[in-house]
DNA sequence: CGGAATCCGCCCTGATACTG
DNA sequence: CAGTATCAGGGCGGATTCCG
């Protein structure tokens, strides 16, 4: 999912699939459910994400939220100011996601509570 | 997710992050959402699977039922037969996954509807 | 039938430096 | 502040071969 240089359009690929592999391709991923999960909680600037999401780094952070963009569930606002400032929030149908993230995360909860008592001690080999 | 040489054992990384990250290493990925898509269906052998989720190789479908099993979330049973018999199927616990699993498929459902009328023909540059 | 083992290319990702 | 450019390494994933 990352080789069409042109940015802001739509791209086929990303239609490509039955819908839980579109889905996947969009929320999927290293960063994608992180960044989309901390724009659940509203608009924030570029360096704000990079604060909230630990260990991302500033060229992966762009390169995510240029996909999230062109997916269309992401927006982008530049403000022509000095410095400049950038924002970022979900759009009008990105909102929509929010109810699949938050169950999302819900089962990784549960996930943790269920297995956390379930690790091999055995790594102390 | 996929150094770990001991099979069947729950490895601390999958555990490691935030519980959006837990869920989304584990749902995550190429092919794991297809495979469990799959599942939700009921018990598969091998071959099922592999007929099913198209474009998959051998060597994915294997390394991915592995990751999956050893979260605890695929279950692998195999009938001391010849020719060999091996049925995958979710766990107990992996049973909790089938409404997020299909959350995420009517999201992309719902995305491919949405994004569908959207395609730029720009590419006929 | 259901793998395991090996080889290998590509691209994903990180690190670093530079810029408007 | 919010990027872009460039380089380098590692691992993801495909293709092929062999096995019980």
């Amino acid at each position: 999912m990352k080789k069409n240089p042109e940015y802001g359009v739509l791209r086929a690929e990303y239609l490509q699939g039955c819908s839980v592999e579109v889905a996947l391709n969009i929320i999927g991923g290293k960063w994608k459910g992180m960044i989309l999960y901390t724009l659940l909680d509203g608009t924030k600037r570029f360096n704000e994400l990079r604060q909230i999401i630990p260990g991302i780094t500033q060229r992966m952070l762009t390169l995510q939220l240029r996909e999230l963009e062109d997916c269309g569930i992401v927006q982008r606002v530049v403000y022509p100011e000095v410095p400049p400032r950038v924002e970022y929030s979900l759009t009008e149908f990105g909102q929509t996601i929010k109810p699949v993230i938050l169950q999302i995360r819900e089962w990784g909860s549960s996930y943790k509570k269920a297995m956390g008592g379930h690790l091999k001690q055995s790594n102390s080999n």
